[in-house]
DNA sequence: GGTATATATGTTATATCATAACATTGCAAG
DNA sequence: CTTGCAATGTTATGATATAACATATATACC
């Protein structure tokens, strides 16, 4: 069942509300080990901290931005340090990479099956991971008609978040 | 009215099967100019050259890619002249950036409203610009549900090819 | 516990992708 | 023809990412 400590985070309506984000850092930590013990999987030390660093962002972050804050802790200076670490991630459903930012960001729904459409404000860069189950359907389907098969998919809008709507009118 | 020359660079069954590109290319660059021509903007030399380099190629060419070749053809060699010429070609619909590769490919529908999605291969490198009307308006209303209002969408699918999905079975 | 094996971390070095800033050229409107 | 703007070219640098190899740490097995 899921967890919905932060609905704000995970919620369509909220998603660029803004709100306490501590607890549902805190939830998705444990998640993430749940996540990972199910499958036979280790949080160490640097993947615990990069995800803790990515919740607590709670944007998209650059890769040498996480890696600044690891060397800063002492972890390794060097940029495969944080691309292991965010990889390893990204490949367990923790976080997401966002191609549009060259970017990463903690996931939100983790453990849960789900696709994700990444909305991204071009003014205020506010970032939001919205269901996507009907989007994918529907482009699994644009995809069979050419009889082709997905594996992933990278579903990225760059647009106005309701706030910088307001302000640009 | 939209031209058919090519239906296999076009049509959702038929982006994947091997065919005689040439005709197409032709095409794409009449159909290039009258876009430009609509909007009083110029195909000048370097611009031009990109967008046949584009459709010669025939899959996604890296910015490095395409410079080479304009560098060996006595333009200007510096990367900046092949991101101008490419980001201007993407401006107006002429290309895509396709983001999972970090590369460009000649758009398959100039001067036709429409949505993309890319099916990259993942086995071969093969690429399809399949239409995305459905998955795009879909798109759009998961979007709507946070208020967000959509600009442009990246929408990439990577997976398998039906000739590498058979190979690999 | 001790040892073998695989996993993870760390480093150096380099590859790859992209843009800022400014000089020069050439087209085009008056 | 000259003034202004768009386009091209250059130098220089910034930003993102990975290959290759050395070291350390955990786990499995005896």
């Amino acid at each position: 069942m899921p967890h919905d400590h932060c609905p704000s985070c995970q919620s369509p309506e909220l998603a660029f509300a803004s709100h306490d984000h501590a607890p549902c850092a805190a939830d998705a930590m444990v998640r993430a080990q749940s996540v990972l013990a199910q499958k036979g999987l280790r949080l160490t030390p640097v993947r615990r901290r990069t995800l803790e660093i990515l919740l607590e962002g709670h944007r998209a972050l650059g890769a040498y931005e996480v890696l600044a804050r690891l060397a800063a802790e002492g972890f390794g200076a060097q940029p495969p340090v944080a691309y292991r670490a965010l990889d390893f991630l990204e490949e367990h459903g923790l976080a997401h990479r966002i191609r549009r930012l060259n970017a990463f960001t903690a996931c939100m729904h983790m453990g849960e099956v789900h696709s994700a459409v990444f909305l991204i404000c071009r003014a205020c860069s506010a970032l939001s991971e919205a269901p996507a189950m009907a989007t994918r359907a529907s482009l699994d389907m644009a995809a069979s008609g050419a009889g082709f098969v997905i594996e992933t998919a990278t579903i990225e809008a760059l647009g106005l978040c309701p706030a910088c709507q307001k302000e640009g009118a």
